[in-house]
DNA sequence: ACCGTTCATCCGCATATCCGAATATAACAA
DNA sequence: TTGTTATATTCGGATATGCGGATGAACGGT
């Protein structure tokens, strides 16, 4: 695979790695991942504001990381890209031989 | 694999999502992917000050996902995690089907 | 010791991002 | 239409992040 050109950097920045740049997302779309949720759902879940909720879900949803569907008065969200999920947990994975590393180097 | 716990999540995000969370650290990445490099290589062939370059460097560093290595009066720069850019690439096959359903959605 | 080269860090400024209370909008029921 | 519930959006303020000139530190050559 070739490297990136520029207007394919700031896409792939826009459209996927800022949108995983924010810990509650990561949280989002792993609670999305466990299961289908609505917004109030998530806000008792992960025990944050509903604003806080809708505006991050706003982000996913924008950039095609996760569909709502309206059900009703509700709108369930849903993961709509399993290999976000897959790569966060390669990440999780990386992760644990890093900090290994770290914790082995006596300087 | 089981959903992160907060203290995990935060470790994921500071140690590795937000590494990748800006342009210009991707493009180093890819660059020094391409081959290892000192940080004039970088300046020049990213077209970047200096400064710029050794600070986005030192984050990476800091994060384990580059190693340095001084040779003389330059410092040489390498990719330590090869999995960081298998998974920019699965990324960057995502960002091409997210793309193509926006644009033919027509609402 | 002095100098030139290479790289790291400091610092002030500009911008981006996040937060959450307040408010607006959508859907449904009575 | 009025009210209720669920969700989205607005807005001001706080914090974080990026930038790059100026400066400092490390190294090798003379």
């Amino acid at each position: 695979m070739a490297v990136p050109s520029n207007e394919e950097l700031e896409l792939l920045h826009r459209n996927i790695c800022q949108a995983v740049g924010d810990p509650k997302r990561i949280q989002i779309l792993y609670a999305l991942h466990e299961q289908p949720r609505n917004v109030n759902a998530l806000v008792e879940a992960l025990n944050t504001p509903q604003p806080t909720i809708s505006r991050h879900l706003a982000i996913l949803r924008e950039r095609g990381l996760v569909t709502a569907e309206r059900d009703g008065t509700s709108v369930i969200y849903r993961v709509a890209e399993p290999r976000m999920i897959e790569i966060l947990d390669v990440m999780r994975q990386m992760l644990r031989g890093l900090l290994e590393k770290q914790s082995s180097v006596v300087e």
